[in-house]
RNA sequence: GCGCCAGUAGCUCAGCAGGAUAGAGCAACGGUCUUCUAAACCGUAGGUCAGAGGUUCGAAUCCUCUCUGGCGUACCA
């Protein structure tokens, strides 16, 4: 609809050249006698033209070409509206091109023969992911399916560090525990990491290895049994959710390649990196920012910038054009670092996105729940999953503004009910879909050839959204807010669920039965297409 | 102190590519199944869009300030 109206405004700008290089915002109305779409122009111009806004509108209007079949009316209202009303034929067609494109209406080729990587997760293997991770989890791989979606390649990837003082305390905290496992007393310290996992994977060293491992270093057979049993206890919490990465990225090959010191390299050449106090610095204040900030520690080890850039600089290499991190909030004063590194040494900064999102407040028994990995106190993913399912998870995650702070409201979402916001989506699909097998029984068809009778309020909104489906996927991956797409897919929901309350097919005059066949085959396409963009299932029946 | 994010109905939140009368879900109240799934639909009630200025024909939306909450402001990541 969209599409005729831009096309409509610009054949008339041959008539009225100050049509000719002005922005037309077209607009979907939030009453409905004021038509199905609307422009604004007219008022835009009154500065310019120095004449009343209705006016303008009415020469713009009569400098149009309707077509008939196309437009049923197009008004002056208010201070200079031009509101179009379009016909239920026109309307209606987007059922046809629906019906024809099946699971590939919505995709677009706007970015195709790009390539994009998609950085997510990325937490390091000191225990299971927990509840705190999930909201970065499903962020990225839904940003990655919208990316998908707008034609874009799109490579999954976790980095890791395995090195580092995290996991060091994880392979010192496995130790104490096997220590225990094969009859020690000691005592456990208590900034070590708490988990019963931890307890798990020294009982397995026990099992395996008797009391050999008395002098073994925390760094050797510790540290990596911890990181395998966790790692593959990760990629399965991920499996469940059904996230497949496709690269574990491990920071420690940036070191072994060489990168890093290339890195420290052409930072020193570009002066842009000094020894001071026994530590190596990024000139930070030379690139525009308020302090420079250290990037080898005086014991020799670097800060995180150093191989963050390193790191991004593979990603340049490896041929993306679009490069997407998803971090929590508290990362929002160090990323620019990275950047102004990446920028400095002659990449197009460009070219990466990082999307913040804000914490999430777990609630349970409408209690706030403190999670730390280290003290074993968490919600993992796995019991949450286990619990709701991996629809609600996602769901739930998905469902805000990244930008905003968000409750995950434990009980809420074990309800299985109509408190439950997802099960709203679903049932629009499985209703769908029963009643599909109902027309099937009693041999009734669906038929394009007479979608014009398709004229009740409900039919016709319900196919005025269904036009905007692929906008919406556009939009929503362009500007990275993957919860529009739940808001569009709830509001297709009540529509479809509002049409149902309205028009009946079976006992229908057989012509206008087969519309709303074909009208409630395009819904369901609509519904399952945006649920695989959100990572769902679309079940047939609940 | 400085920086980022937020503040919209009792609760959780949409709306914020400036538009006409601010929405949804839940919770409350009332109605709708002898015919396609009532996990649904219809209706009632509920608001100083944190507050104050400003820009504009027009502001929840953009700008400034104030207040409140979260997160940062490391030789942690």
């Amino acid at each position: 609809m969209k599409k005729y109206l831009s096309g409509l405004f610009a054949s008339a700008g041959k008539k009225l050249p100050y049509l000719n290089g002005i922005e037309i915002n077209i607009d979907v109305p939030k009453i409905e006698s004021h038509g199905d779409l609307s422009v604004n122009v007219a008022m835009l111009l009154t500065k310019v033209l120095k004449k009343n806004p209705r006016e303008i509108a009415l020469e713009i209007i009569e400098s149009f070409e309707i077509d008939e079949d196309i437009i049923e009316k197009v008004e002056v209202a208010g201070p200079g509206f031009i509101n179009f009303t379009f016909t239920s034929q026109f309307v209606s067609k987007i059922i046809s091109e629906i019906i024809n494109k099946v699971d590939r209406f919505g995709q677009s080729d706007k970015y195709s023969g790009k390539r994009a990587i998609v950085e997510f997760v990325s937490a390091n293997p000191t225990g299971p992911l927990t509840v705190g991770h999930g909201r970065n989890a499903v962020i990225g791989d839904t940003v990655s399916n919208m990316l998908e979606w707008i034609g874009y390649e799109v490579d999954r990837e976790f980095y890791f560090n395995d090195a580092g003082r995290q996991m060091r305390m994880l392979g010192d905290s496995v130790k104490q525990r096997y220590l225990q496992a094969v009859g020690d007393e000691i005592e456990f310290p208590e900034d070590y990491y708490q988990g019963q996992y931890i307890v798990e994977i020294a009982q397995c060293l026990k099992d395996e290895f008797g009391d050999s491992l008395r002098e073994e270093d925390p760094e050797g057979e510790f540290k990596a049994k911890a990181q395998d049993v966790i790692f593959t206890d990760i990629k399965q919490t991920l499996n469940n959710i059904k996230i497949n990465m496709k690269n574990f990225y491990n920071e420690k090959s940036l070191y072994d390649d060489g990168r890093i010191d290339d890195v420290i390299a052409k930072l020193k050449e570009k002066k842009l990196a000094y020894e001071s106090e026994g530590a190596t610095w990024f000139k930070l204040t030379e690139l525009g920012m308020d302090q420079d900030k250290v990037i080898i520690k005086s014991s020799g080890e670097p800060t995180y910038r150093l191989p963050d850039i390193a790191y991004h600089i593979t990603k340049y290499e490896r041929g993306y054009d679009l490069l997407v991190d998803v971090f929590g909030s508290d990362h929002h004063a160090t990323y620019p670092d990275v950047l102004a590194g990446l920028q400095a040494l002659g990449f197009d900064k460009e070219r990466v996105k990082v999307l913040l999102y804000q914490f999430v407040t777990i609630l349970k028994d409408g209690e706030v729940v403190k999670m730390s990995t280290r003290k074993a106190n968490y919600i993992t993913m796995d019991e949450l999953v286990d619990e709701v399912g991996s629809d609600v998870v996602r769901y739930f995650f998905i469902m805000r503004n990244m930008s905003s702070h968000l409750n995950f409201d434990i009980d809420l979402a074990k309800k299985q009910s109509d408190e439950n916001p997802v099960f709203y989506l679903q049932y629009a699909h499985a209703r769908i879909c029963s009643m599909l097998n109902l027309t099937k029984d009693e041999s009734m068809e669906y038929s394009l050839d007479h979608l014009e009778l398709l004229v009740a309020p409900s039919e016709k909104n319900l196919c005025k959204k269904l036009h905007k489906f692929e906008e919406e996927v556009l939009f929503s991956a362009e500007n990275f807010e993957p919860h529009r797409i739940a808001n569009y897919l709830e509001e297709i929901a009540a529509l479809f669920h509002r049409f149902y309350a309205e028009c009946r097919i079976i006992g229908t005059e057989k012509s206008l039965a087969e519309a709303r066949i074909a009208l409630v085959i395009a819904t369901r396409i609509v519904i399952k297409n945006g649920l695989s963009i959100l990572g769902l299932s679309a079940p047939e029946r609940m």
